[in-house]
DNA sequence: ATGATAGTTAAAGTCAACTTTAAATTGGAA
DNA sequence: TTCCAATTTAAAGTTGACTTTAACTATCAT
């Protein structure tokens, strides 16, 4: 079974323009034409389209992704270099879930403290607010993302 | 304690016309000058800038926090609309949590699929793998992240 | 066979978030 | 006081990842 451009881009999730981009960038090397010249995708190019999706998730710039196509063309003699690509991509969604974690906390955080300010109907109930009057999992999130003490007094 | 806008990027670790740039945004209010106009941060403004920096990492554009701050500048009646701004972030970030968490799982499976094929010498013995020389947890990986049956065999 | 719909390319445009440049000014050490 | 590194501004440049445009072509249902 083929599958259009159009209808590849639906069900993946992106404008089709995107798609062509990615072909010109040289990421969707296995992606057939038809005699005419228009391109016709299969399921297993949904899977890699999806794993580019995956490595854009993460980060990795298409450059790096046409490099990986590369090595991969080039066979066994770049799987130490394929291996390590993927290595290193994985210490560095790693790094940064644990940044989004931060993130995260200190998000949380305000949201504590804004649903404090919104049913006394004013911020000054958390301004310079006492660590004491902050439950023990809140003044965690506060210490771990090292954001209070803020110049606008929602500390 | 004052601090120069150098020693200011160097401790957020910025580039010192990123922090003019935030400030041309309208995302530091609160930095003060010198008598000749030389921005001077405070701890305080550490802290804002952290926050900021969270923000960022959760993807908020530069021009929604610039809307956070004006709306601070409003007063207690923009209090639910400063609210909901967390909590849609909040949202945001973990929705952001799982893709990663997705992608996480595609890389670490391809990570053992390198493992395997670097051991052997040779792509051969991960190309068309089957499902049962796969231990259960990395099979997981494979399924929760739809990264299989590639285009290129290393599935 | 024809016309609508969806595809093709190359090239230019957009956007966010910086980064660099140039020319002038500030501020602390000698 | 003089000097030099660091600062200032406005404006232009950069980067990555698309997105749009224009002019043309393919495919498919009638």
């Amino acid at each position: 079974m083929m599958y259009s451009i159009g209808e590849t881009a639906r069900r993946i999730g992106v404008n089709p323009s995107t798609l062509r981009y990615y072909d010109k960038e040289g990421l969707l090397p296995s992606v057939q034409r038809s005699s005419g010249g228009v391109r016709m995708f299969t399921e297993n190019d949904f899977t890699w389209l999806r794993l580019i999706g995956c490595l854009k998730a993460t980060g990795l710039p298409i450059k790096e992704i046409r490099q990986y196509i590369l090595w991969l063309q080039q066979g066994d003699a770049t799987l130490e270099k394929r291996r390590d690509m993927f290595y290193k991509q994985k210490a560095a969604v790693e790094e940064q879930m644990a940044e989004l974690q931060r993130a995260l906390d200190a998000v949380t955080y305000k949201c504590w403290l804004y649903d404090k300010a919104v049913e006394a109907g004013s911020e000054k109930v958390i301004r310079n607010i006492d660590p004491a009057d902050i439950p023990e999992d809140i003044r965690k999130l506060r210490t771990n993302s090292g954001v209070y003490q803020d110049v606008d007094g929602l500390s």
